[in-house]
RNA sequence: GGUCCCAUCGUCUAAUGGUUAGGACAUCAGGUUUUCAUCCUGAAAAUAGGGGUUCGAUUCCCCUUGGGACUACCA
């Protein structure tokens, strides 16, 4: 019956791994796992001059930390494979579909500018086709620097079937003929890619819609070296605000950051896999599993989608408050622990606050500004902030005057305690609330925003508490 | 310039010939015995335009418009 499935995903060591590439692995990963099939990992750093040292181990990490782990522990590395891509090319040399090019850069660069001038579209020549045998017998033994061409027919229509797109044709006479082997000996992507997915055994090639264009150039290698070809599956680009491709130019876009910026690996999953593809039901929340039940390729959109990191806000949202505080506490520790001195909490304090937090953090980083209050020795605020709206200083003053002593009376000292002798006491007095919560809150917490009073209080404890609100009336 | 791709609320999307065009995020309003948040309720918000095909088009076809990708000895 049918082959197993294999897809892989095949980033470039030329630095970060950015949203984009992280959701493309993401759907070879639901799709090759749903069927039982294998999800493989290969480095392309063909590129000798954009090779960025380390990069290939912050890929592992970020595939790891997403929780998307691949099949072939050592992954397959292009730039140890130069042999194999040079036997295949002088393979084609030899059967006539090849050829080699003696071009220089710079002879091709003006080329191209005087096409340009002329309004025509800029393409190879083909000048080296002629080449002679005995000519480019000389040309090797002077050891002039060459390339290896594809010798692409002339009108001819290559098609394929994409599983998004469906079926494209392109003329072959709108097509370069494709450099295979640079002159430094290591080939080009397209050439690498076809070699590779054919030794491989990938079955579907899910990737960028970016590659759409370059892909018949593949299915002529695939024609030329007669290898069966893999199924064609591209994906919509993932947009910026300004409806262009993501990129580094349109903000900080790199798997890293969002893993910094404290979004958790399965919320940001969960949103790239919406990104482009539905369940086609109602649902939104999926975990990994979810997702390799769920995923189906006839359901990926055409059209690209925006980035939208208010969404996403959201989603982290949701898993935030899903966790168990302890871990919660464990993942936020990082990031209080950049800024505060927290040698002078103990631990169970530190859950508490993590705790009073957790519903209202967007992302992990966001405990930092929340939690000050809790952290601060000295809290800085105006006086004017501890006036109600609706009331007036006196007022305010008097009340938080009283409800200092009734605190200090107050023994049992916990939320549920601390609300229920509060709020009996308004009561009883005749107080409002706006005038007697509003500044005991922000005697507490010197924030316009808050956990409420009986919450800080609780976990501040009574001496802290009184400190604050005596600090508050001084104030006033 | 050439080639190719795409087009439903601001955003992500559902509905493929018959729906009051649905949901989510964001926004706004109200409620949840003080603020923020959470939670609940509600509101506003879309089929780019024009032709066809059809009894009937968001849905099928064509054109226009708009947007995007590609066009390297980068991937």
């Amino acid at each position: 019956m049918n082959k197993k499935i294999r897809t892989r995903v095949a980033p470039s060591p030329t630095g970060i791994i950015h949203i984009g590439n992280l959701r493309t692995a993401l759907y070879n990963y639901l799709f090759a796992q749903q069927s039982g099939g294998e999800f493989l990992l290969r480095i392309e750093d063909t590129d000798r001059e954009r090779f960025v040292e380390g990069a290939t181990e912050k890929v592992f990490a970020i595939l790891k930390w997403a929780g998307l782990v691949w099949k072939n522990k050592k992954p397959i590395v292009q730039s140890e494979r130069l042999e194999i891509y040079q036997k295949y090319a002088r393979q084609l040399v030899g059967e006539d579909k090849a050829y080699y090019c003696f071009c220089t850069p710079e002879l091709l660069a003006k080329m191209r500018e005087e096409q340009q001038e002329k309004k025509l579209p800029p393409k190879y020549d083909r000048r080296c086709r002629e080449l002679s045998e005995t000519e480019i017998k000389q040309k090797l033994n002077r050891n002039l620097p060459y390339v290896i061409r594809l010798k692409v027919p002339e009108n001819e229509v290559v098609e394929f079937n994409d599983l998004v797109y469906g079926k494209i044709k392109y003329n072959s006479s709108e097509i370069d003929d494709q450099v295979l082997i640079k002159s430094d000996g290591f080939p080009t992507y397209h050439l690498a890619v076809v070699i590779d997915d054919h030794e491989m055994e990938i079955t579907h090639v899910m990737r960028g819609e970016d590659w759409l264009p370059s892909t018949p150039k593949h299915v002529l290698l695939y024609k030329a070296f007669n290898w069966e070809m893999p199924e064609f599956i591209h994906l919509p680009n993932i947009l910026g605000e300004n409806k262009k491709k993501l990129s580094k130019r349109t903000g900080d876009v790199s798997a890293e950051s969002f893993k910094e910026w404290g979004y958790l690996p399965e919320a940001l999953i969960n949103y790239l896999a919406l990104l482009g593809w539905n369940p086609g039901t109602e649902q939104e929340i999926f975990s990994l599993q979810e997702l390799i039940k769920s995923f189906d390729i006839k359901k990926i959109h055409k059209a690209g989608a925006i980035f939208d990191i208010k969404k996403l806000d959201n989603i982290n949202g949701i898993y935030i408050r899903k966790l168990k505080v302890k871990k919660l506490e464990s993942l936020c520790r990082p990031y209080l622990e950049k800024v505060y001195d927290l040698k002078k909490f103990d631990d169970k304090y530190i859950e508490a606050v993590v705790k009073l937090e957790q519903e209202r953090l967007k992302k992990l980083s966001d405990i930092v500004e929340n939690t000050k209050l809790f952290f601060v020795d000295e809290l800085d605020y105006e006086a004017e902030l501890l006036v109600w709206k609706k009331s007036n200083k006196t007022i305010i003053k008097n009340n938080l005057t009283i409800i200092l002593q009734k605190l200090n009376e107050i023994d049992d000292w916990n939320k549920d305690n601390l609300e229920k002798e509060v709020l009996d006491f308004i009561v009883a007095n005749n107080l409002t609330n706006g005038e007697v919560l509003w500044p005991l809150r922000v005697a507490l917490s010197g924030q316009k925003n808050s956990p409420s009073p009986f919450e800080i209080m609780d976990v501040l404890r009574k001496e802290e508490s009184i400190k604050r609100i005596e600090g508050a009336l001084k104030k006033l």
